[in-house]
DNA sequence: AGCCAATGGTTGGAGTATCCAACCGTTGTA
DNA sequence: TACAACGGTTGGATACTCCAACCATTGGCT
């Protein structure tokens, strides 16, 4: 069931398998949570960038963020403004923008989410000095240059 | 650029979102090394899995280690077969099930996958003793209990 | 002021991925 | 020998994604 790279192989592949196997897990788990809540994964993602985002982000700025096309965007943002978890709003010092704010629904959607994945994911299962030590890592690593 | 959940959250919740970020990143960077190679992120996640199977899988098998539906199987299968990068052989012990095989192009196509993957990894860019420890605390998170 | 190019988002059309229900051939067993 | 279970496929439906074309707004330049 774990995954099995040939013994042979430098330690990055391994440990490249390894995080997809952890990205993979944790993608079944937001479609378990999710499944109860109406919403699809895709739909989880950008629900989870939405709130992540300093002031509500316009549209562009998350297209950006999830590096899709713009007009994805606009069906997510469809899709979530249908189940009320959140509204378009037109700036007012830019009339071509519209603003995406979460709803009292979304967030308290987002919210159970957050706490599901924060529980449920297999992180969770390390001591909390390991947990420091894999920020610690990660951060690092994704810190580096492209 | 980078994640920026609410500080006064639980380490948890960062870390969380870190090992998101973590797997956003190695997907688009599959998808820049693919389109190459005219495959799709999810043929080259069906490759992927294919090549680290111990004896070549029964398209069962794959099923289950992809966690998806036997019928998206057939669909991904003939996609890689149409590409000519794997075929199905039926089992003679069993001739209900169908062994997947790559095809030497399958073989060549996914180590240039490993490869690209290996290299140009955020994970890559940590020292070796960092790999490692990563390795270490991800392996045990893994390794807990659903 | 008046063009014009750039910007932000939407629409339409196409292709991929996925599930579910119904099915077919094979197998093992009562 | 029936018949249920198994392994895979087909058909229909839906979600997601991109690209190209488009519309409205804006900012710059004359």
């Amino acid at each position: 069931m774990t995954p099995t790279p040939a013994a042979d192989e430098p330690l990055i592949y391994e440990l490249v398998d390894l995080s997809l196997a952890l990205a993979d897990h944790t993608q079944a788990l937001v479609q378990d949570v999710m499944s109860e809540l109406n919403l699809t994964p895709t739909l989880a993602n950008a629900l989870w960038h939405l709130g992540a985002c300093a002031p509500d982000p316009p549209m562009s700025k998350l297209a950006a963020r999830l590096r899709r096309d713009p007009s994805t965007i606009t069906f997510l943002a469809d899709r979530l403004q249908e189940r009320g978890l959140l509204v378009r709003d037109v700036d007012p010092q830019n009339r071509r923008t519209k603003i995406l704010h979460l709803t009292d629904a979304g967030r308290i959607t987002r919210r159970a989410l957050v706490e599901a994945m924060a529980t449920r994911s297999p992180i969770a299962h390390l001591s909390d000095k390991d947990q420091r030590h894999l920020h610690d890592l990660l951060a690092r690593a994704m810190a580096a240059p492209p």
